[in-house]
Order: C-alpha cells, then structure tokens, then sequence
DNA sequence: CAACATTAGACGTTATAACATAAATAAAAA
DNA sequence: TTTTTATTTATGTTATAACGTCTAATGTTG
C-alpha cells in the first residue's frame, strides 16, 4: 500500500523525506514480524544476533568489544546482553588469562542448537517478500548499498 | 559500501535474507543520522512525531489512541510520551469532558515554536541521501512500497 | 435499574539503545 | 619504578517498545 495511505498523513516534502520515512517504517514492518519469528523461540532479534556472531567464532571465543563491533546496530549494551544469553543457558562467559580485563564468551551447545532449529525456518524470508520479484530485491539490495555511500 | 563488507560478515544465504539484514542496517544508519538532528534540539525521534501528529491536529486535541493509531513505528506507551512532552511544555493534556475516559492532548505554542524551527532545517535529507538520484530515491520508494504488499 | 462487556488510559515489567561514569587492568611515559 | 594514559568491561540513568494488568467510565442487555 501506499505509505501516505497507510499513515493517513498528508504528501512530504519532496522525494527524499518520503525515503526516510518509507525506510523507518519498512523497518517496522519488518521487525515486527521478525518479532513474532523470535518469540516462538522465546530469544529476541538482539539476542539472536548475538548468538550468530557467537557461531561464527565457534570454536572461539569472541571479546565483549568484538560483539559490539559486529552488531547489526552498534550499541554499549553488550554486557548485560550477555548476561541474558548466560541465564538462558546459551552463552558461556570467563575472564580472559591473558588479559584480566577482558571478557571471553562462548556460544553453548544448548545455544548452537537453537540457532540450528531456526536456521530451518529461516527461508521465511522468503514468503514475506511474496510481493517482490527477485530482480526487484536485487535492486533494491543495490539502492540499499548505495544509499549509504 | 557492499553490506557484506560493512559487517564483515560471510554471504548471506540468499537475496531476500540479505535484504532482510539490508533493511535493518540501513534503517540503523539513517537512525543514528536523525538522532543527531533531534539530539541538538533536545528531543527523541518518537516525541518529534507525536508533536508532527499534533500540529496536524491543531487547534484540535487528538486523543491518546489517535496518537497511537498514527504512529510510524505502533506502541502502548503513548501515555507516558505525552508526560514527557508536557514535562518539557510542548503539549498539554487535559480530561474530555464529553467522556470522561478520554483525554485531549494538544500541542502549545511553545510546542509549534519548536517545530518551525524544526522545519527549517529538515531538507537536511537530501544531504543525507546525496548518494542517490532523484530516479533511484523514486525507484525506492515504489519498491518499498511494493514490499509490504 | 442491575449485571456484564467494552473502551480509554494509566501503570508495572522486561529488554533494549544511548548515554555517562566507574573500576580494574594493561600499556606508555616520565 | 612511579605516574599517567588508554583499554575493557560493568553499571547507573533515561527513553523507548512490547507486553500484560488494572481501573474508571461508558455501553449494552436482560
């Protein structure tokens, strides 16, 4: 639907404000969904892209500074992010040997399997771009890269 | 640059996931733009919509629920938004006399003030998107639409 | 009218982002 | 070596999103 439509607003500015806009609230749209995904696993997007990051590394260790480095969106949160993961069983976490001021955290086995049971359903991506042609994704894949310059 | 690059991360595991993961990044770096802008005027991206909403009323009050009908981004919280708007004197909330379980939120003058100054200087996106053409923005925002469906 | 259902909003809780600051440790400089 | 600086993580604070629950007011039904 059109996006003017959808938050009864009247017309932007110009072009480019309509981008913004689209982007915040394609985002939303998105994530709400991705949400539901999450929650029938009872971890949420953050987590979930922590864990990632963990499986990565596997068999090693990754840094609390690396984590934040490689997060989707960089934030200072990463220690108690950690710590829920720890709680649920999916991260383990020491105190680097060599240096007592770092942090190592491992991904579990109980997390490595969760991550392989939504790897499955991973393809839904795909049904939730239905409206979109592969070259159109594609395209936009390349709007998208180049917007950022 | 190529998002791949920009996460350091292996290929994805198909166009639409990578859109998928494009979609949040790109909204995260438009995000941390804005709350720049918004930041230098003491105030957070929600609280600049719901005054955007509210001007669009004036002089009329909305109601908490036309408030969060109208938001980009839905949430329950519109309650505690407008006490700190009004906390601040940019809106003021009073009980509906017709029925007493609603209320009417307007925004003050002091709340418009801060909004034409805001104005002014919002063709800030077509710095921000100097990247792109007017053709590509175009060609997004048709796309983006088409995504949702 | 009385009992029940619905609606509008407030508020409590948890996870998070963004910010600042503190504390411990390591590295560098004097 | 002692002092200073930098690095790494933890923690405190505020604003927010998403959830649920509660209460007051209004509507509906018998």
């Amino acid at each position: 639907m059109k996006l003017e439509d959808e938050i009864k607003q009247k017309k932007f500015k110009n072009d480019f404000h309509k981008l913004a806009v689209n982007l915040i609230y394609t985002h939303g749209w998105l994530s709400n969904h991705q949400a539901d995904f999450f929650k029938s696993f009872d971890i949420t997007g953050t987590q979930y892209n922590i864990l990632r990051i963990l499986r990565g590394q596997h068999p090693n260790p990754a840094s609390i500074n690396l984590l934040k480095d490689r997060m989707l969106d960089k934030m200072s949160d990463a220690s108690r992010l950690v710590e829920r993961l720890k709680n649920k069983g999916l991260v383990e976490r020491e105190i680097c040997p060599e240096d007592r001021r770092r942090v190592e955290v491992k991904i579990t086995d109980s997390g490595i399997e969760l991550l392989k049971k939504m790897d499955d359903l991973e393809d839904k991506f795909e049904n939730l771009f239905a409206n979109i042609k592969l070259s159109e994704v594609k395209m936009l894949n390349e709007l998208l890269d180049k917007i950022r310059g």
